[in-house]
DNA sequence: AGCAGCCTGTCA
DNA sequence: TGACAGGCTGCT
């Protein structure tokens, strides 16, 4: 489940291992996972060079040289996957072969799953094209008032609304509960519920806990290594994530999990205090009655 | 707004 | 062996 931090780790091991390098062979094992163009005019990008290695959210960028963009979405169970030449494994998708000064290289994408994607985009207008359109600013980008805007504007529940996008892009799963562990909020509040103060810690939590995990090498949870085989080691900071029953690290209640528009939710009921006027996350009622 | 569907590996 | 995991699209 590669979230921003694990694509991150990905780019930068990409950018060292590809920028500045010819794509000498390509091999498509599965047409369907391809995207924004057909299958043949892959050979289009044959002879040209990777000039720039790039994250937006969690997609992938090879900016290519003649105006190409190759993008990628892991998605679930997706990986990059760079190394010496070797044979692609049952589940490649599309094996890259780059010659370079240090000699060939390949660079697989690798997906058991299949819900991973690529495009193959003209970089002209590739912003206003899927999979960027409609992709909100980048989570490490986005700025304080903006974030607070955005999430402020919207009667949904932080959880889904963190998750979402177009609002903001690069949270999953892991990391949208641990940025809301940390700074208090129940999952259930609402958008506009946030008052600024809270909203503001928000953010700043956010790029805290990004950041972090960027310089851990990202959450290893079940399978996810980055382009070298290294696994991430931020799984062992995680305060709630996948930790129902535990103590929670910062009070002395216990994690919970309940599910938030059908997704796994974690969170610790005593430091994050339920919505004002919201389900509690046991059961509605209660703390709804006498509300406006 | 909420959920089925896409997928298959993993775990109970 | 069947439920579950979950990012995202598209349907209701």
């Amino acid at each position: 489940m590669p979230e921003l931090p694990e694509v991150e780790t990905i780019c930068r091991q990409l950018k060292r291992h590809l920028e500045g390098g010819l794509i000498t062979r390509l091999r498509l094992a599965r047409p369907d996972i391809l995207r924004g163009a057909p299958e043949r005019a892959l050979a289009s990008v044959l002879g040209r060079r990777i000039e720039k290695v790039s994250r937006r959210g969690k997609l992938v960028r090879l900016g290519l040289s003649g105006g190409r963009l190759l993008v990628f979405h892991l998605k679930m169970t997706g990986r990059l996957v760079v190394g010496p030449e070797r044979r692609p494994d049952k589940h490649n998708h599309l094996l890259v072969t780059v010659g370079g000064a240090g000699g060939a290289c390949q660079l697989h994408f690798d997906d058991p799953r299949r819900f991973g994607r690529i495009w193959l985009l003209p970089s002209a207008g590739a912003e206003e094209m899927p999979p960027f359109l409609n992709l909100g600013p980048d989570a490490l980008a986005v700025t304080r008032p903006d974030l607070a805007a955005r999430l402020g504007a919207s009667s949904r529940r932080l959880k889904p609304l963190l998750l979402d996008q177009k609002i903001v892009a690069g949270l999953g799963n892991i990391y949208a509960d641990e940025i809301l562990h940390r700074t208090g909020i129940h999952p259930l509040t609402r958008g506009r519920d946030l008052t600024a103060a809270k909203a503001a810690a928000l953010w700043r939590n956010m790029r805290l806990v990004l950041r972090h995990a960027i310089r851990r090498g990202g959450s290893s949870v079940r399978d996810y290594v980055d382009p070298s085989g290294r696994r991430g080691s931020f799984q062992l900071e995680h305060a709630v994530y996948r930790r129902e029953g535990l103590p929670c690290p910062r009070c002395p209640g216990t994690v919970r999990r309940i599910v938030v528009g059908g997704r796994g939710t974690y969170f610790c009921p005593r430091c994050q205090r339920p919505p004002p006027c919201g389900v509690t996350g046991r059961r509605a009622g209660g703390l709804t009655k006498g509300c406006p």
